[in-house]
DNA sequence: CTGTTAGCGCCTTCAG
DNA sequence: CTGAAGGCGCTAACAG
């Protein structure tokens, strides 16, 4: 059924050589002289051999496997921009650099104690996880990382050390720079400030930067969570904004909420988003917001990923952001 | 570094019994009693033992590794709700089953030759493949298909095989339906029609519902190719929809483009769109449309090739369809 | 019903 | 610089 049976012992052979002389050349080993080298090359060519990557994975006990572990909601249907923005950089990276990628959903494993999501990971022989957006209730998860069992990237949470590394934008910076070139020259000092989660990471960096610049400038910010959900953003905004100049959100999709509300409460307040996602211009007119680059995050993650595995200690990575305003034909085009 | 050592064989020892007595109640072999079951059992809770799926892949040829091949738009930042929703469907369900699915995009194989798509899954270990919209000119993606190395199943596409299966909506049917409740009651007879690809198999089966549907009801329908893409629908719609009395289009994504473009023009026209995705509701009013459940499809997929794998052999599978009238107040509660 | 024995395809010391 | 030999952890006949 399967003539894919053509193996490394095929490929000595053709080239008269040992297998492990092969072995070496495949893993680009030092000691081989380019003669033979080019010996064992022709003849993988001329067989059309292809590494079990399997056989190589039991020998050597390194498999290059890793996870991306992301949050989805659970509803049917709904839009998904930032999980799918993660995935796509993940794989494309994982590819380049010769490792194996699969995406596990947070409710997966939401129900396993520490000890079953160990084996399941080590059953399924993955050396490393890449988590986006762990929060602090995820105590499990967190003890995932801490077992010190697999390197670990933490997508938008802290938490180096030596196996594990960070990577995020700077929230605390972005949040302070989009509402800052937000209100500027206007006149707006009644603020509705929709915030994340409440015990999340991100949430409370961008609240801080939210913070900051109403010190500075003196406003007057009413905090709500919003819990990056859209219909907590849109109830909030119907139940406040009246009486506020503007509204600032921590996520796009809020923001799409308070905006999609005050067309339906018929009146006008600005908003301001957080993310850049591109549902952003469907919803509405152009909006200021922060615009971060999922697909390139995710790359750096398995690129980091790749370097702790290959023995590397773990670090701070903070990604560049842009301030965009986002409208419906860049979105399209 | 790593204490995952616990082995086979060291449950075997444990539980007094032979190695491969273990290895047959792990694969639930039939012939072991419930004694020595009972033992092995007791053996591997209390070593925490978790088989190495590598190993047993190697030594059985079976790896139970299956990949989703999808067709992602390779621009930055867009929305990608189907793709996702599939690659949902598919994971929960592969995890379900014991299955391993590694997700790759049209993009990374598009360069390659049958021959090596067909040596980048061998060397993968892939088994299987769902491919989601394979068009006709895929030419080498339906040679791979073709090659019969790999078991697949074909969302969205025809050609079943021995070792492939096909699974789709009715889209013919879909269609006529849902052009059907559209017109209903309102005295519309020129209708602008944007199809999807030129040479897509779905394409056809939805013109040719279309094309039924005018021919029983005396419609005067231009047809125009919007190759899915809502930029073109755009401009189809300002280029033609002046002159028309409604706009039905292959997608929901081009039905947006429509309607945006109306909303430029600043006329109104009804727009009918097909597969039900959640940006529907934020792009304006509530709109006729043809509900899909990607993730179900997804999953029956799944479900279909491991029932390939097991031996299995290829069959036509019709998934139902339901027509909605989708707003934005639905997708986001 | 249970144990023995070969490998699966490759990597990796260790001699030569 | 090259080759021989011994596994990695597990499965699958085949004996018992």
């Amino acid at each position: 059924m399967d003539s894919n049976s053509v193996s490394i012992r095929d490929v000595a052979r053709e080239a008269g050589v040992a297998i492990s002389t092969v072995s070496k050349v495949l893993n680009h080993y030092p000691n081989v002289s380019e003669e033979t080298k080019e010996k064992v090359n022709t003849a993988i060519a001329a067989l059309g051999f292809v590494p079990n990557t399997i056989a190589a994975a039991l020998s050597s006990k390194k498999t290059g496997r890793a996870a991306l572990v992301l949050d989805v909601n659970r509803h049917a249907q709904t839009v998904d921009e930032i999980p799918m923005q993660y995935i796509i950089g993940a794989i494309n990276k994982a590819k380049e650099k010769g490792m194996d990628i699969i995406t596990v959903f947070f409710t997966m494993i939401a129900e396993m104690r520490v000890e079953e999501m160990i084996r399941y990971f080590q059953s399924q022989s993955i050396e490393g996880l890449i988590i986006c957006g762990l929060s602090k209730e995820d105590v499990t998860l967190r003890g995932l990382v801490e077992s010190g069992k697999f390197k670990c990237v933490l997508i938008d949470a802290p938490g180096v050390s030596e196996h594990a590394s960070s990577i995020h934008i700077d929230n605390e910076k972005a949040q302070y720079e989009v509402a800052a070139k937000f209100l500027k020259g206007r006149n707006y000092s009644k603020i509705l400030y929709i915030s994340g989660k409440k015990d999340g990471y991100v949430s409370e960096e961008r609240l801080n930067g939210m913070n900051r610049l109403a010190q500075e400038l003196g406003l007057k910010v009413l905090i709500r969570t919003g819990n990056f959900s859209e219909l907590a953003a849109r109830k909030l905004t119907m139940q406040y904004a009246q009486s506020k100049d503007a509204i600032i959100c921590a996520s796009d999709l809020m923001a799409i909420g308070a905006m999609k509300a005050l067309i339906d409460m018929d009146i006008y307040r600005p908003v301001c988003g957080f993310d850049g996602v591109s549902l952003m211009g469907y919803a509405g007119k152009q909006m200021h917001t922060v615009r971060q680059d999922f697909r390139k995050i995710a790359a750096s993650a398995v690129e980091e990923l790749s370097r702790l595995m290959e023995g590397g200690v773990g670090q701070d990575i903070v990604m560049p952001h842009r301030l965009i305003r986002m409208k419906y034909l860049d979105v399209i085009s």
